[in-house]
DNA sequence: TCAAAAGTGTTGACTTTACACCCATGA
DNA sequence: TCATGGGTGTAAAGTCAACACTTTTGA
């Protein structure tokens, strides 16, 4: 790591890298869900003076001893009671004036979350569920953070099965559908959409109908093979 | 970031941070070239005793009043004498034993540079071009970052127009289909690669002829807008 | 004149899109 | 019986993959 040519082992280096333990790294998580055909944005009231009023990610301190990822699933498991979910991480924001307390460099995850599932149990009454479409200013740099993996989310929805995580265990294909099309922001055709989605060969047939629904019911699936934590 | 409600400022916040100051953050670049019909990358001999006749990444910690994309593009001209490069933030690497050291997070980008360009000065005789299908252990975690690398650039090639920093200003399409199948490791029909190669519109002819080839000369063509850095 | 690669189009397979009618249910 | 969405197929357009011959150049 240094034009230097005297060999250094691992102890020399970690003396001379000292100087450059002063920034701080924390995770972001981004955590989607979905309700009343909106995509949603789990959101804490800032605690800090210079940001107060504003909403933020949830956030923390990565500690010492604990990877990344262990890190952003401790955030989550903290702040909504779910673990078993599923976080990818999607980039890392490093620009020097991004947070007011000093220098903080934060990785950023996205997660996907079944707002209705029994165990979630939000854990601070400063802690919200956002629709995306009517988003107030965020502290930080947090709407950028956001921007990022909603993008992300865009690109991957369509390849992988991921959009699972958010609806309850059994939906219909209307259901499904309108997910897609709140993520996407597009309007789909149905006959098309159908075909398709059975083509990827993600979805079992539960032979159960959409039950308290004003029309006639819908056939009732689950997917096949959900993506799941990798911890 | 916390549960507690007491009203935080960043100053407060700056102080209980202090305990978390002890992760270092650092930058590998993972900087591609083209050559002999072959994908490349630019390794350094590793200065780490625990790693000694090993191969790693270009990389270094960044500076406490740096950018991480500043603190690549640092390397990367520390490294190659190059600037007005291409760099993408790929993934950020933070397992707990990744460096001997201690606790460094790395941010990895990858890079794409032409190996044969006029400005280009290896600054450093233990830095070398190394094949990528004939490359041996790496140090630290450094084959897993080339691995993510190469997987995003595959992703992305097809999309934008970045293969185009690999090559000379001047090239043929033969030589421009000869580079894509290197990055993807595939055989491409060549009057296919050319039809889809011309709806981009990535191209201008320059109407101009290869020189000294022992056939029949191809025309040159250069790319109309190359990707740059956005610093 | 030979070897090597340049240049060039068509066909069939597949994928994507657009589009409309009858059916089942609850109110 | 009405309103609502469920369920279904087909045709046209577009995209992708396979494939062969003639031309130009240098040796």
């Amino acid at each position: 790591m240094s034009d230097t040519s005297i060999i250094r082992t691992a102890e020399s280096e970690r003396i001379s890298h000292i100087d450059y333990f002063n920034i701080a790294i924390s995770v972001d998580c981004v955590i989607f869900g979905y309700e009343e055909k909106e995509l949603k944005v789990l959101l804490i009231k800032s605690d800090l003076k210079e940001f107060s009023g504003l909403w933020s990610l949830l956030g923390d301190l990565v500690r010492p001893q604990e990877d990344l990822d262990a890190a952003s699933y401790r955030i989550l498991k903290e702040r909504t009671g779910l673990d078993n979910v599923y976080l990818e991480q999607v980039h890392t924001f490093g620009a020097l004036n991004r947070h007011p307390s000093g220098r903080v460099i934060s990785v950023a995850y996205y997660s996907l979350v079944d707002i209705s599932h029994h165990q979630l149990r939000l854990t601070h009454n400063e802690l919200h569920w956002h629709k995306l479409s009517d988003l107030n200013e965020l502290a930080f740099d947090h709407q950028l953070i956001l921007n990022k993996c909603l993008e992300r989310i865009r690109e991957q929805v369509t390849e992988k099965p991921l959009v699972f995580n958010l609806l309850p265990e059994k939906f219909s294909l209307r259901q499904l559908q309108e997910l897609y099309q709140a993520i996407l922001d597009v309007k789909l055709d149905r006959r098309n959409f159908r075909k398709k989605i059975m083509l990827k060969d993600w979805l079992t047939d539960l032979n159960e109908m959409e039950p308290d629904v004003p029309h006639r019911p819908g056939k009732l699936y689950k997917v096949k093979k959900i993506l799941k934590p990798r911890i």
